[in-house]
DNA sequence: CAATTTGGTTGATATTGTCAACTATTTATT
DNA sequence: AATAAATAGTTGACAATATCAACCAAATTG
């Protein structure tokens, strides 16, 4: 099987199990919601450029999100003082809880998927990845 | 670096670099006509209702999708003589010549990124992402 | 055969995404 | 320092995408 076909039909699968986990603990909050709170938890000094940069959608729609989960206190804003145009977007403690449901959501898609793997064949894979990543992020 | 982690990050930077090829190439779809089309091209006599499970969407959309995919010659419907509620989705010419023109873009980003790993790190990638997979399919 | 399930269709509606214009800074140019 | 250009964010208008619920017709179950 090809890298590519292998590496699809993973993710693929890998979204539908976190799509019915995710589901299963009813975290009411739609989709792109719910992967901007993650983005931010994720990404360091969250701003809401950096957020549309790397979810590859217009500013528009993201501030409008932003303003969503700020009114669902799920994150809030502060003020960036080297920069007084932006605000950096953290979590709120309702958002912590919500990233930490999710994780163990993911942890349970990821403990299933790697039943019977040996610990070296993980690395060897995290590793790979790795790799394959840094190639892509090479400017040509 | 975690499994789920550099997984993630990994099918990200994928993604980013195939929208930037797809984009060159201007294959003028929607990502989700064009996605509906790699999926009907990759499932072995595709309904509407398996295209729906497939993506878990709903059946709904689908169906509005077939139609402008369908307006726009890009697949046919052939009638499945074994149940007369239900076609078949093939690809027409048209849409075969996207599939191709996409399935090169894809090459030169999988090319790019297994850039210096060996053929034995790539075969091993492989065998370990199908059997993470596996692990996935397996009902409880 | 009646009851249930399944594949597909449609209307109404919600969510998500885009474009363009605008303000307030900040950075670059001269 | 004055001006021009770029950047972060905001808003209105609108387009594309997605979901729900109700429906029909054919298939399957008991």
């Amino acid at each position: 099987m090809e890298l590519s076909e292998a590496l699809f039909n993973l993710v693929h699968t890998v979204r539908i199990n976190m799509q019915k986990e995710i589901k299963l603990n009813a975290l009411g909050l739609s989709p792109m919601h719910f992967k901007s709170l993650k983005v931010i938890s994720k990404i360091e000094n969250c701003t809401g450029q950096k957020l549309a940069d790397f979810m590859g959608r217009d500013k528009a729609q993201i501030n409008r999100l932003i303003k969503e989960l700020i009114s669902q206190e799920l994150i809030t804003k502060i003020d960036n003082e080297n920069d007084k145009r932006s605000q950096f977007l953290v979590l709120s403690e309702k958002g912590v809880k919500i990233i930490k449901v999710f994780k163990k959501a993911e942890k349970k898609v990821f403990n299933k998927m790697i039943h019977e793997l040996t610990p070296e064949q993980i690395a060897n894979f995290v590793e790979v990845s790795q790799k394959l990543k840094n190639n892509l992020s090479q400017i040509d």
